[in-house]
DNA sequence: GTACCCTCTTGTTTACTAAACAATTCTCAT
DNA sequence: ATGAGAATTGTTTAGTAAACAAGAGGGTAC
């Protein structure tokens, strides 16, 4: 340890290599021998070199991940957390840095571009939707730094976006319950500012079309905010109702675990008297009494997809926006029963 | 010309660069000057060096492309003809060669199998969807090499391809006709076969739902085959009928075309009496009396992105199958007017 | 003190290579 | 004719030399 000044070239020389390599192994470029990138970065720490902390905290470069504030617990929820847990591996093996960021819907978004994060992130990945409006889109663009946005999509803007086959599961839930011969179907939608929710409900007012039904208004209530359990009121208030349907769609799993209480306390059986299914399949979907028939949205390969979107928008590739969507998958449990009612035109019950 | 043999290491020696560099610059990876290159070509020319015939035609690799014999002329058709351009431009950029194959929808695939094409070709996009069956795609897949789906999805089978945004689309013709007022809509519609058409079919019909609204089945008339003009047997068909709709969709320009005729025949005026609509923004959907209201589906992206999709499957990237969706855009011009007919029964407004 | 130009350093990129590797093909004693 | 080893092919990995861009420094003029 003489004088010799931290530097790429100092290092080259010391560890007996090029520049050239030593900047391949800072920047964890392919191409080097694992031994020999030891070496360099046994070096770097004898010489005590600082990677310069240009647009990135360390070695390697960043991207954010955006969250609603409102869902701080977001990396322990079942959907969200396994999304970014796809994300973050996908992240580690291609050598980013993941920085989490809030969202508050208060201040817009303001406070995320204000704290200078921007600067410091090479992409940005907006997990979670509703609150994002194309304004903000629109101020985040002009940061012209990559974004995609997950499990959300706003035409008007075409962004590159990675989405779960929604529609088609809207429409695979409401195909197998009209194939058990279901003709009587309430729907338990969710608010429309979620896109994913509004598509998984065009899905399912297609699969009824083409069977020429429509659902009575009375049989899709509006859904409420502020209940913990999001679906238990929606529910109550088809039962309340004097002709109750044979099925219901809950637009996700969490909908369905509510709207199963109320038709648990309303003392009806599942799937005898009223058949449910939903769309999600989230861990605790298949452990409710009974079993609940879902769709899968594969959450951990939407979150290596968006990475990997996000690391060609930052390579400069995929100049085509476009919608990525991963195949869903009907999971029949037992929510559903087997066999067809027989319930036509007459309630099988009223209320 | 000496005794030289042609051999990389003897092209590499004439022309002053390492067999390395040949090698390179044959298989034309990136990273070279490109007067080396000339000069390396140059010299193989010279000294008569055949490039290896192994698993390609010559050099640089070669991708499939599938299309239907029935479409023969499909490079001059105006909707593939796009796709197909995009394609090829995207591939010379690669540096791959496409080879075009027919596919003769009565001996099934056998036929471009037997050819051992599939030895020669690193991977495949069949383009034009309705013929392809789940089983020939076992049969394609069995071969194991890449294969990308081109305006046609096969849910079951989850492989990768290109779409345009069919359900989208569907949907944004469908609330343009409302937004002007319509409620007395027919839908001309294609052969189920067709997963594009039948997703737009499935957008018309969810932004129909959304109103509460159904096409009654007389509105709906079964596709002709045989017939030149696609939609003009289906719309005679709704035109003998003894009250006849406000307004048309028609699943693709081609059928508006054939519409467009009988509702001339019939002695009604576009857009006074009817209004009509419909997708893919094809060349000639400008030139019609009226312009077409259409959709547009970005088909020279669609094929660009499928080389592009097919390159990196080649590459072992891309493991997780996912549908990649461009957006589409309305195209709003004069096949709808502008105002809101009063003709029906029903009042611009409902309560 | 500060504005300006020139040089020199620092990180970065391009274009290329040495050497090892794998798969044939060739050679030659048996 | 045959099978072991040697040689020759194309291919891949793990690098490097040299050019380049953008600051940083440093001297000089005002």
């Amino acid at each position: 340890m003489g004088k010799t000044k931290p530097t790429m070239r100092n290092i080259a020389k010391a560890a007996q290599v090029s520049p050239t390599t030593v900047w391949m192994v800072i920047h964890n470029k392919p191409g080097i021998a694992p031994e020999t990138a030891q070496r360099i970065w046994a070096t770097i720490a004898n010489l005590g070199y600082k990677v310069k902390p240009t647009a990135n905290g360390g070695h390697g470069e960043s991207v954010g991940l955006l969250i609603e504030q409102n869902s701080v617990p977001v990396i322990s929820d079942v959907f969200y957390g396994e999304i970014i847990r796809g994300f973050q591996t996908e992240a580690e093996r291609l050598g980013y840095h993941v920085v989490l960021s809030m969202f508050d819907r208060t201040t817009g978004n303001a406070d995320v571009l204000n704290r200078g994060l921007a600067q410091k992130v090479s992409g940005f990945v907006v997990a979670n939707d509703g609150d994002i409006t194309p304004e903000m889109v629109i101020q985040l663009e002009s940061l012209s730094i990559p974004i995609v946005l997950v499990e959300n999509h706003i035409d008007e803007q075409r962004l590159p976006c990675v989405l779960g086959d929604n529609f088609m599961a809207g429409y695979q839930v409401t195909r197998h319950l009209l194939n058990l011969g279901h003709r009587r179907i309430a729907l338990l939608h969710g608010p429309t500012k979620y896109s994913s929710l509004v598509d998984r409900l065009r899905g399912c007012m297609a699969a009824l079309a083409e069977a020429s039904l429509l659902i009575p208004t009375e049989w899709m209530p509006k859904p409420v905010s502020g209940h913990p359990l999001k679906g238990y009121v929606q529910m109550k208030e088809i039962l309340e109702q004097t002709e109750y349907p044979t099925a219901v769609i809950a637009i996700s799993d969490k909908t369905a675990f509510g709207a199963m209480e109320a038709i648990r306390e309303f003392g009806l059986k599942i799937p005898d008297d009223i058949a449910i299914a939903s769309i999600d399949n989230t861990l605790e979907s298949a452990y409710t009494r009974p079993p609940l028939t879902t769709v899968n949205i594969p959450k951990y390969e939407m979150g290596v997809l968006a990475l990997q979107k996000l690391h060609r928008l930052i390579q400069g590739e995929d100049t085509i926006p476009v919608k990525t969507i991963v195949y869903s998958e009907l999971i029949v449990r037992e929510s559903c029963g087997a066999a067809i009612p027989q319930s036509g035109d007459e309630p099988t019950h009223s209320g």
